[in-house]
DNA sequence: TAGTCATTTCATTTTTTATTGAAGAGCTTG
DNA sequence: CAAGCTCTTCAATAAAAAATGAAATGACTA
């Protein structure tokens, strides 16, 4: 299959090799916390920005949506990935990125590690009662194994406040 | 929107309450890693089952396909969190869990995130020699986040081998 | 306060990811 | 070595997630 790049579409309006090393740089390591890649995009071009970028400069360099745009800064905002300056003569808010990295490290690690740890560890306890009502040799198994993962989960939480004392420097 | 409950499809065959609170607890923890519903399913049956199971008693109990079975397996198997046990007399092969649960966790690290963390170093490097080209202003605004960033992750890299220590206890 | 511009929201569409199951490869055994 | 199981693979399908853009909202200013 063929097709004739005849009239190529002009996406992007001009990124630097920079930009886009950015950009790709930042996608991979939002994915891993779980955000899209949107967010990853606005915050790696803010990234390697030296002023600050109104949404429509955004949306126009990334050829993204007005709703995506409007979205993925809402996420880093809330992350405090990025915070708006106030621009003398311009209604529209501008972005700068926060080079504070550790920031997404922290809010993942609050908002969802240890979310889902405390949210384990109370399974465990319901599956504890459950076992406790079973036919003595499966209820030796699951003991044994409710504990044992008690015990690691219980391990992980605990290496948290370390973590965060690690990552905030 | 109601809707009758009439002839109400049976799903599961009957896993009990201790199964899928197991289940649920693992596909929560398995998605946070990036590993799909149906390998946190199979783990989950397999964690609290005092027995080994069969591939197509994972697929009954589950309600999941053949090749989704196949597959989760296969993923588990890779990261060493499920092994297969031999039954006298039957030629199908028996799953049980392996209890260890730091190996997901020291799978992940070793290949997922340290793989990114050096790539991403690499692409700094690449960045740095392209800032190297910039007009000076911007130059200098590029030179410092990338040195800041590089530092991060320089120290999320160093802070890798003390994690898996710990994990592997 | 009417008009304009910036931003958010959300139903729809698109894209991506996961699941399904039929085809077939590989073992085992009668 | 043929017939029957078991398991894997992968093209097709289904489900989930993300992006789009029109309409609603809010906010400034003339």
């Amino acid at each position: 299959m063929q097709v004739a790049p005849a009239t190529l579409e002009i996406k992007d309006e001009s990124l630097s090799a920079l930009e886009v090393e950015s950009i790709e740089l930042f996608i991979g390591f939002f994915k891993l916390i779980g955000l899209q890649k949107s967010v990853g995009e606005i915050y790696g071009l803010l990234f390697v920005s030296s002023r600050a970028l109104a949404m429509d400069d955004i949306m126009t360099r990334l050829g993204i949506s007005l709703g995506a745009a409007s979205q993925g800064l809402k996420v880093l905002r809330s992350v405090g990935a990025v915070k708006s300056v106030y621009m003398p003569g311009d209604r529209r808010d501008h972005y700068v990125a926060d080079l504070e990295l550790s920031k997404f490290a922290t809010a993942f690690i609050q908002e969802e590690l240890k979310p889902r740890l405390d949210r384990a560890l109370e399974r465990i306890g319901t599956m504890e009662s459950l076992a406790s009502g079973m036919a003595p040799e499966e209820r030796s198994t699951a003991d044994e194994r409710l504990e044992r993962l008690k015990h690691w989960l219980e391990r992980g939480e605990s290496m948290l406040p370390w973590l965060l004392k690690f990552l905030v420097k």
